[in-house]
DNA sequence: CTGAAAGCGCTTACAG
DNA sequence: CTGAAAGCGCTTACAG
């Protein structure tokens, strides 16, 4: 009576075998109905409940996925963690998240908590820091299939869901064309990301494509330091300008040196950015960006992931498309 | 060779027994340092790790902790957490993240998934739907302890852990109090939560000793009510005003109105919230904040499941000190 | 110091 | 339609 019920005390209470009980309690054809209907009520009774760890050391493989992000803290990963734990629960799975903070032991501790819980797959964005890829090769030789997302490796056959980065920030490039503004300031990420490289070439490109000069292009690793590059820039005197900004991180930092030096969007200075979409409606007037959704990108990712598992698909490189939202940022 | 490595595997390439093999690699104290050594090196060479789902059987317990809350994305949440994780980490153990989303059969899921994967221990913050405290209790028959932060049952014998909601929302109404204000406003969550009623009072009682008049009061589900209760608040010609909000979703409903109503802080209105610190120094002048940080309520609320854990303490309240930190949104 | 054996709770060929 | 048996990988009394 005491402890959680088992297969074995469903048996030992009914007078019939273990393997009838498991049977009966998934539907297998095999069995009477009758015998179905006992044990199912009895179960219900007793509150039976599958041990999982039972389950999955026979079938060696859990209910679980992980996503590994370069930190929780962050609009983006959350609504893509959010909407993969969705998508995963109706599925009758669960999610594990994790992070690496940046750092390559963290990495490593985290894909071996993968390894030795089975984990059923692996979402990943990588961080700024060297990652060891064999690690993750060794992951798709145990058949745990890992989407990387977002931020992902450059070489090397593996499955990708990724913004339309570039796509993304040729429109950024295009709005603050129409502005009228000459000067271009672009706040851009870590310069050891290939995502920088590629919103930096859709912004210059888009530029060029509107025969307007090169822009002033700085990266910044955190908020503050693109605070003070806008600082800095300000400095001297600058012709009307127009900011790109490739994520909350540098709109954070730029709108508070905005606010210092008592610049005035649209006014002074046109502004848009890159974004999930909370932290530009917070200020006002919001300001105008082109969605990275994470929550979509999430979607995306997890039927991806599906395919691998189900279907044994080919690994793929998938785009996912960013809308323009307006807001009040930006001259004319 | 095919297949990760088990203990088996070893003991038939050493042509020594499993039983052996698993001490050595556990340093039992009965193995002879020779063998030791050899087992060792081949499982270092073959990568040998020991399989989670065995091992769990086996002890009937994880080395998984469950962090339950209303929905992720949220400041407060974010930070308990990561801190949550972080500790958990040193004890070689890791977190599974779940969350309600006010939908009481969701709860009802998470518990489920805690039972079935035998989590080592549960933080919950509650919700603002009925929750069913008996599926909390049987855990805790399974030996499952459950540490309830934030917001925690009010009644029924249970480990809680909280900020000091009461002294820090005291410590808003007397600077408020400081700035000259005659009229207050009291920006509130939700009226069903016990945490909503503990500001209240907090609030209400130091503006009472300050001999000030009882402050208006309004209570609001989300960013979008708060930012309705500010424009009606002010459609009509107010005395100079203090705003307390309770928490950063009522702040940015708040600094929306105000922003659209064009009053500025702290010339035209006085403002002081209860946040976790992130999103009041995202605007400027600085929001003054009395802090109710997550971080240090999740390395609280470890220590407790610890001494649940090991020692079988008996459960208790505690609560956490929260520290104000000035802004540039009081008048005076 | 080492090994054979039982058992954690489940699933699934195999036999009847 | 039902059951006995083997096995997933590990741990740990028990015996020697």
């Amino acid at each position: 009576m005491n402890g959680p019920a088992t297969l074995k005390k469903i048996s030992e209470h009914l007078n019939i075998s273990i393997s009838t009980v498991s049977r009966a309690l998934k539907d297998h054809p095999d069995v009477s109905a009758e015998t179905k209907l006992r044990v199912k009520e009895l179960a219900e009774m007793l509150d039976y409940e599958p041990n999982a760890f039972a389950v999955s050391l026979r079938k060696n493989h859990s209910n679980l996925f992980a996503v590994m992000v370069p930190e929780i803290s962050n609009f983006f990963y959350h609504s893509f963690i959010q909407s993969v734990d969705h998508e995963a629960r109706l599925m009758g799975y669960s999610i594990m998240v994790l992070q690496n903070l940046g750092n390559p032991e963290t990495e490593a501790e985290n894909l071996k908590l993968c390894r030795t819980n089975h984990v059923a797959g692996l979402f990943v964005a990588l961080g700024t820091h060297g990652t060891n890829y064999e690690a993750f090769q060794k992951l798709q030789e145990r058949n745990i299939p890992v989407v990387f997302f977002d931020i992902v490796p450059e070489t090397g056959v593996f499955e990708k869901v990724c913004l339309s980065d570039y796509e993304a920030s040729w429109v950024c490039g295009e709005k603050l064309a129409k502005t009228g503004a000459t000067q271009m300031l672009a706040l851009l990420g870590s310069q050891s990301l290939s995502i920088t490289h590629r919103r930096e070439s859709g912004f210059k490109d888009s530029l060029q494509k509107a025969a307007l000069p090169v822009p002033l292009v700085v990266y910044c690793d955190n908020q503050a330091q693109a605070q003070q590059q806008v600082l800095a820039f300000f400095s001297q005197p600058q012709p009307y300008t127009g900011i790109f900004c490739m994520s909350d991180e540098t709109l954070c930092g730029c709108i508070k040196a905005l606010q210092q030096l008592n610049l005035q969007y649209p006014n002074q200075v046109s502004l848009i950015c890159l974004s999930n979409g909370f932290i530009p409606t917070l200020f006002h007037p919001m300001v105008d960006y082109v969605e990275t959704s994470g929550s979509r990108l999430g979607v995306l990712a997890f039927a991806r992931m599906k395919s691998l598992l189900v279907n044994k698909a080919d690994q793929q490189e998938s785009f996912l498309s960013c809308p323009y939202f307006k807001g009040g940022s930006l001259a004319g």
